[in-house]
DNA sequence: ATGATACCTTGATCTATGTCAATAGAAGGA
DNA sequence: TCCTTCTATTGACATAGATCAAGGTATCAT
């Protein structure tokens, strides 16, 4: 079962500068590559954690994108975040060591694994590493009141506009095209998202491509007006805070 | 100016089970309280700092209450949160020391400031702090969630209805009464807050009134029938999880 | 007390978005 | 390739809640 772990060396990860050891000299970077663990790939629909379960770790994304969910008592699921490469997952399990939501693979994925108390241990010796933390949580909690604010005042289609731009700024963030890229969540999964329906979604993707400023082909997108795209979205985001949506 | 900056007592305060010191030994807790500072009293729509300022303290509620809320390029405002005694404030600058929204005093109130630069060091050294201080940034990631669950997916009655559950429980883990207490917010913070117009909350509590449920006077709230509010709010909460709502 | 101001309630109307229903297109397995 | 299944689109209709407008009620300073 241990075949499924390996080396894992964070110095020469391309993602470094994206995820936990951001800001942190080479040789606390050695340091902290001492505790990650590489997992076998989770394939599309796999679960890398289901609610309530005990996660004593945090997951950085390697390769691919997963999904965040909330199961109520009823059954209904909310969405809560997507997550790209570089980005930190099981932040919500830190209160009681227990997971309070479900992360499923949107498509075939690789994950490095952080054991939390191991992971404790180095902050307290490495104090980059606890302002890194800080960090990093400070940021999934102001990401998360952007959510609130759009979720709250925002119409469907600056909800959708504001999707859009964002995974741009992401993808654009990983060395990728700005203006092209694939959604790997279903219509469905971003209307849940965005507490809209899926008909919305599909109606608001429509217009935008009616009206010239995308082109949707199933779940390719191509942005050919970005400044239309960024009209849209309430000046609220002056550009530089667009970083949010985990 | 440092007259208004007095001795503080953590192992003394009634707050501390709810507070930072929560799980900590008698020793670290007197050692926690060399860094805290008592400040002056903030009198009603005060604000404790505003969006954008450096912010390099955590503040943790000693009496009174807070709002806070993001400010919009265009002028509009979203409530983020309400802040009862024993509650943190400041999380939100964690990213970049710099405060993300504004909080604003509802009535004269009374906070414990800690410069997180003191925090930190003695994060590194009193494990149990550190300990302290993930559940307390993991408790408000799930908290922000559950706000992202009821703005998505939730009615105005269920809002309305989880809003007061939620309060009844705050005031209840207080020491005060559950089913009677002052609203320090006004209808348009509410409304604000959940996402709603403040004629619909109006007219929600009218009807919540109507119905026998609570008794509305003007800010005076009191729950007459517990089981029919919690019969409204979703099953999805169940009733360890109510602690929500910052 | 009195007036001014802010807050709250209530009613009438409008609209964005949800819901229901049907169709169409992609993807995957035999 | 064809059939099944899942996903996305489109249309018709319903409705929760927003908006507009008016009136009522506290609160507060003079």
């Amino acid at each position: 079962m241990e075949s499924n772990v390996h080396k894992i060396s964070c110095p020469d990860c391309r993602l470094s500068e994206l995820c936990l050891p951001y800001g942190l000299q080479q040789k606390e970077v050695q340091q902290l590559a001492t505790i990650v663990k590489s997992k076998r790939p989770i394939h599309s629909n796999e679960y890398l954690y289901l609610q309530g379960d005990a996660c004593l770790n945090l997951y950085a994304v390697k390769s691919g994108s997963f999904r965040s969910f909330i199961t109520d008592d009823d059954g209904s699921e909310q969405t809560i975040g997507f997550y790209l490469p570089g980005e930190l997952m099981g932040l919500d399990a830190l209160q009681h060591g227990r997971s309070t939501c479900t992360i499923i693979a949107l498509e075939t994925s690789t994950v490095c694994e952080l054991p939390l108390s191991r992971l404790n241990e180095l902050c307290s010796q490495i104090p980059n590493l606890q302002h890194q933390m800080m960090r990093v949580l400070g940021k999934e909690i102001t990401s998360d009141h952007d959510k609130i604010i759009m979720l709250s005042h925002r119409t469907a289609k600056e909800k959708i506009a504001t999707f859009l731009l964002l995974l741009s700024r992401r993808y654009a963030g990983l060395g990728f095209s700005s203006t092209e890229f694939n959604l790997t969540m279903s219509r469905q999964d971003i209307a849940n998202f965005l507490g809209l329906s899926n008909e919305t979604v599909s109606r608001q993707f429509t217009e935008l491509n009616k009206d010239g400023v995308i082109t949707v082909k199933q779940r390719g997108i191509q942005i050919n007006n970005m400044a239309s795209l960024k009209g849209i979205v309430k000046p609220c985001l002056p550009d530089d805070q667009l970083s949010f949506i985990a």
